[in-house]
DNA sequence: CCAGAATGCTTTAGGCCTGTTTTATTCAGA
DNA sequence: TCTGAATAAAACAGGCCTAAAGCATTCTGG
């Protein structure tokens, strides 16, 4: 995705993903922002896939129950959405397929009569168990490739770029 | 996004994004997963913002462009769906809606009558260099907040990762 | 030559996601 | 109290994305 520094005139490119056939210098950030993009998709397509063969469910559900697995009280409607970094109507949309599948259940405030909160049935809560489980294993599966101190190095230069990154953002989502 | 180590006993959460209060050594591996995919997010939602205000424009059309541009004699469908990661048919709806903008055209192949080659029309070429220009900037900004050694060991580590989680992929898109 | 497999692309159904608009409710101030 | 601003959620239009099915063309082994 985005686009790439322009081919090398002295070794002429065999490119086979986004990333190759770089530029020595000027294009450092670029290159490095593909990288951090190939990193995550190869992950998360690889999650996705786990998710729909073993358990035919998504990541935006899977994402979702993971929230209220955290708030066995329920979460309203804005909370997911600010936690899950979407946007409302998402929201909504993810909500209702659950709520089908009668995994989460949408309970009404008497307090606001506007909001709800959503929280996991016992059936989601159960279901929801099982899935945590083998996903981490997943994820600790596709991260073994570093060790553990690459893995602490990695995490912290991760969060510069977050600090950053969030800043530089215009003011939505500050987290 | 995904499912977060539980909350802390000892330090009550104030959680306010997928990150918060992590278990300490664990859920090492989420955590990591989790922060990278903070980061990613957060840089492609800039990115796709800035393309929608100052061009109109979206990033799956800019990523298709930004391929053309490095092949001007053109790529087919399937190459494109290759380096581009993503699905022939999604190849077939974005390519549509930039011939439907003038920016690129299908090349009928003599050769192969089943295939075509994606170009990019001068129009395309014009307005393509342009918002490249910026958008280079946007990720020089967004990448600022680390120094010249941290993107060199970022780019390092980032460098397993792919390398591990590629092979660890069933096969697909080994690049 | 000619089936059948493989290839290149498109179509379709369905889900995710956004920005915008709409509806219901609550809040804040004259 | 009443009116307008603000808020919570949903509805809507439109684009991205995938897996699976379909259509045309090319290739391959008899």
């Amino acid at each position: 995705m985005l686009r790439q520094p322009p081919p090398s005139r002295s070794r002429p490119a065999r490119a086979s993903d986004r990333e190759t056939a770089a530029h020595p210098d000027d294009h450092r950030a670029l290159r490095l922002w593909l990288r951090m993009l190939t990193c995550t998709q190869l992950i998360e397509r690889n999650i996705r896939n786990q998710l729909r063969l073993r358990f035919g469910t998504t990541l935006p559900r899977f994402d979702l129950m993971s929230q209220l697995e955290r708030h066995p009280e329920g979460l309203k409607m804005n909370e997911l959405s600010r936690r899950m970094m979407v946007s409302g109507g998402n929201v909504t949309g993810i909500t209702d397929q659950l709520v089908k599948e009668g995994l989460v259940e949408r309970v009404a405030q008497p307090a606001d009569r506007r909001a709800f909160c959503v929280r996991l049935t016992r059936a989601g809560t159960k279901v929801f168990a099982e899935m945590a489980g083998e996903h981490e294993t997943w994820i600790v599966g596709l991260l073994s490739g570093i060790n553990r101190r690459e893995h602490q190095d990695l995490l912290a230069l991760l969060a510069k770029v977050k600090l950053h990154a969030t800043g530089a953002g215009q003011g939505k989502d500050v987290g």
